[in-house]
DNA sequence: GTAGGTGCAAATCGTTTGCAGTACA
DNA sequence: TGTACTGCAAACGATTTGCACCTAC
């Protein structure tokens, strides 16, 4: 399950952030969809209704959630500064390359892999990096139809 | 086994592409080191013997490389837009967060995993992004050392 | 009341493009 | 010899920074 708006900023707020009307619009924008965005998308969609939020506030509340692991950064999509909201724990992604909407999964059993990488190479494995690309459900009728 | 500078430019040729000096020394800057490298960081290391050389180029033979999948793209290390020469067929990497050194292997048998995520969520699953970021051998010990 | 946050404008960085000259095949 | 390639400079887009003002706590 992915984080909530509350959930969102009671972390916020935890961490010492101040919570302002700015930052709680950026975390609406990329709560409420299912897809990921650039700093400048959500910068776009949120200046249709309040134009005089600036960029520069983006970034830096983009960089602050990031911080926290409130949102994840997606790589497999294209550009690679795009975020999307964070699940609680280990998760990995799944995005669909032609409407963007991603999907969250855990369990991605890489241990047995990692180790014998570890083994074999001699590395300390501190991490991985994991996404699938593909085509939703919705975006796969599309085509069809096309 | 990782490409060779003779392969490498034998499959640039093959594809129409003609082989300047500078083409080479790119080429044969990438296929030296077992770590990857930024645009910039070749166009540091290769501008030191020959002066004349224009970043511009370093870019567009980049491209070409990449198009042509002689050379992959790394993501897990920082920098979004670091290549690493490439082995041929299906492969992964893993990296040393040191020192850059990047390790390819083979089997990483996430097929189970795609068609079960790929049932769950109706899916077409067309191709997936993953790495491994760890510490070589060499940077743990001096980790300890230090 | 104050520290932290914001918006603006300018600076900066990475990357791309137009064009005239150059070199590979 | 002709076409593709190069280098330069300028354009461009994305991101960061300095600073004066503002606001959540």
């Amino acid at each position: 399950m992915r984080l909530t708006e509350k959930e969102v900023v009671t972390i916020l707020r935890q961490h010492g952030y101040k919570l302002t009307w700015q930052r709680r619009v950026v975390i609406r924008t990329v709560v409420s969809t299912q897809d990921h965005h650039t700093p400048t998308a959500i910068y776009e969609k949120v200046h249709q209704d309040y134009p005089n939020i600036g960029l520069v506030t983006i970034y830096r509340t983009l960089e602050i959630l990031a911080r926290l692991n409130l949102i994840c950064e997606l790589h497999a999509g294209g550009s690679c500064h795009s975020y999307t909201i964070a699940a609680p724990g280990h998760h990995h992604h799944l995005i669909c390359s032609n409407c963007g909407r991603v999907v969250d999964f855990t369990g991605c059993e890489l241990e047995e892999l990692q180790q014998s990488l570890s083994k074999e190479t001699g590395f300390r494995i501190d991490g991985h990096l994991l996404e699938f690309i593909g085509l939703c459900q919705t975006c796969q009728k599309e085509t069809i139809t096309k």
